[in-house]
DNA sequence: CTTTCTATAGAACGTTGTTCTTTACCTGTA
DNA sequence: TACAGGTAAAGAACAACGTTCTATAGAAAG
C-alpha cells in the first residue's frame, strides 16, 4: 500500500537530514573547532532550522554523542590496520595508528574524551568506546598468548598502554611537546613501556 | 593623614577583592564544576558586581588563567614532596604525587589542561606550567647523573613520563578505568616505563 | 477533495559573556 | 572645612547561546 512506500520515503528523507546534520557538524568541528559548533551553525549548514537538531538528537549533547560514536568508529579502524604475523608487531602498529588518528583529527579526538569526562553517555555510546578498548585488550592478550609479552593481566596492561597513548597525544594536541621528532618520541615511549611490561619479541 | 591611610586601605581592599574572586572561583569549581563557574556566580559569591571580574582580570579567560597558575603552583608542590637519598626514588615519588594532586583536585586538573588546549596563555601562565615540567626534567636528569637511569635525553624521557602520567590520571578522572587498584596500576605503569627507559636502581 | 496529523520554520525565553552608563566614593587642593 | 576631579563599581543593556513554543505548510488516509 501507499502508506508503506511513502512511509519509507519519509523515513529515508529523515535519515538523510540526520546524516547531513552529522556531516555539517563534523565539517564545522574540523574547520572551525568546537567553540564554533553551535546548534544554529550546524542547522544552518545542513539547511534546516535549529529545531531539526532537537527533533532528531534531543539536544545539542545528543548531537555531540553522535559525533562521539562516529569518532570512536574511526579510532577503532585506526588501531587495527594491517594484519601482521607477529602479535607484538600488530600491537605496536595499533599503538602508532592511535596517534595517527588523534593527530589527524585533533578536534574530534579532543571532543571524544571531553564528552567522556563531562557527559554521562548513553549505553550505545559507551559501547562504542568500550569496543575500541576491547580491541586493545585483545591485542595485548594475543601478544601474551604468543609469548611476545610476559603473561599477566591483559586488562591492566592495556589500561597502562592506553594511558600512555592518550596522554602523549593529548599533550601533543594541546601543543605541549618538547621532543624534536614527536612521532619518534611517541614510538620510544611505547617501546619503553612494552619493554618494561616484559616484551620478549 | 587620612589620604595615605585610606589610599593604602583602598589598594589593599582591591587586592583583597582580587583574592576573594579567585577563592570564590576555586570554591565553585571544586563544589559545582566548571559548568557552574560563571562570571556572575563568581562575582556574586565574592560579593561584587560582575564588572569586578573584568576590571581585575580583563575577561573570564583572565580569571581562568589565574586559576590555571594557582593550579600549577599546587601541582609543582605535589611533585616535589620529600627529599630522598635516592634520585630514582625521588623521581618515582614525584610521579606518585602527580597522581595524588590530580585525583584530589580533578576539576582543577581538568581545567588546567583544558586551558592549555583552548587558550593561548600569557607568558606568566606559560612559565608556571614550564616550571612544573622543568622540575620533572631535573628529577630525570638527576637520576641519569647518579646512574639510576640510563643516560639519554632527559627532556624526551621527561616528556614520555609526563605523557604517561597525564594520560593515566586523565582517564581515571574521566571515569575510564578498568583496573581494580587504580593507584597500584598507576605505579605499575610508572615502574614499567622506568624499567623500559633503563632503570638500574 | 477533504480531514488529520506530523514536522518544520521562526519567534521567543532564560542564561551566558561582555559592554555601557550612571552614580558614589575616594583623593588632592583652597 | 568645603569643593572639584578622577576612579571604580553597580546595574542595565546587548549579542549569542541552548532551548522551547507556536503557528503553518505539506504529506498521509479516507
Amino acid at each position: 500500500m501507499a502508506a508503506s512506500t511513502q512511509g519509507v520515503r519519509t523515513r529515508t528523507a529523515s535519515v538523510e537530514v540526520t546524516d547531513s546534520l552529522v556531516e555539517a557538524a563534523l565539517a564545522i568541528l574540523e574547520e572551525s573547532g568546537l567553540a564554533s559548533l553551535t546548534v544554529r551553525s550546524v542547522a544552518s549548514r545542513a539547511g534546516v532550522a535549529p529545531m531539526g537538531v532537537y527533533s532528531r538528537f534531543g539536544s545539542k549533547d545528543g548531537l555531540l554523542e553522535a559525533l562521539f560514536v562516529h569518532g570512536f568508529i574511526g579510532l577503532e579502524t585506526a588501531i587495527e590496520p594491517h594484519p601482521s604475523p607477529s602479535p607484538m608487531n600488530r600491537l605496536r602498529t595499533g599503538c602508532m595508528g592511535y596517534r595517527e588518528f588523534a593527530i589527524n583529527n585533533p578536534q574530534m579526538y579532543h571532543l571524544m574524551f571531553e564528552q567522556m569526562m563531562l557527559l554521562e553517555l548513553s549505553p550505545e555510546a559507551q559501547d562504542a568506546a568500550q569496543r575500541t578498548f576491547t580491541i586493545l585488550i585483545d591485542r595485548v592478550q594475543e601478544a601474551m598468548n604468543s609469548g611476545d609479552l610476559t603473561s599477566g593481566n591483559s586488562v591492566e596492561v592495556a589500561q597502562q598502554l592506553w594511558s600512555a597513548m592518550h596522554g602523549a597525544v593529548s599533550l601533543e594536541i594541546a601543543g605541549v611537546h618538547f621532543a624534536q621528532d614527536r612521532q619518534a618520541n611517541y614510538a620510544s615511549m611505547i617501546d619503553a613501556l612494552l619493554t618494561g611490561l616484559g616484551r620478549k619479541a
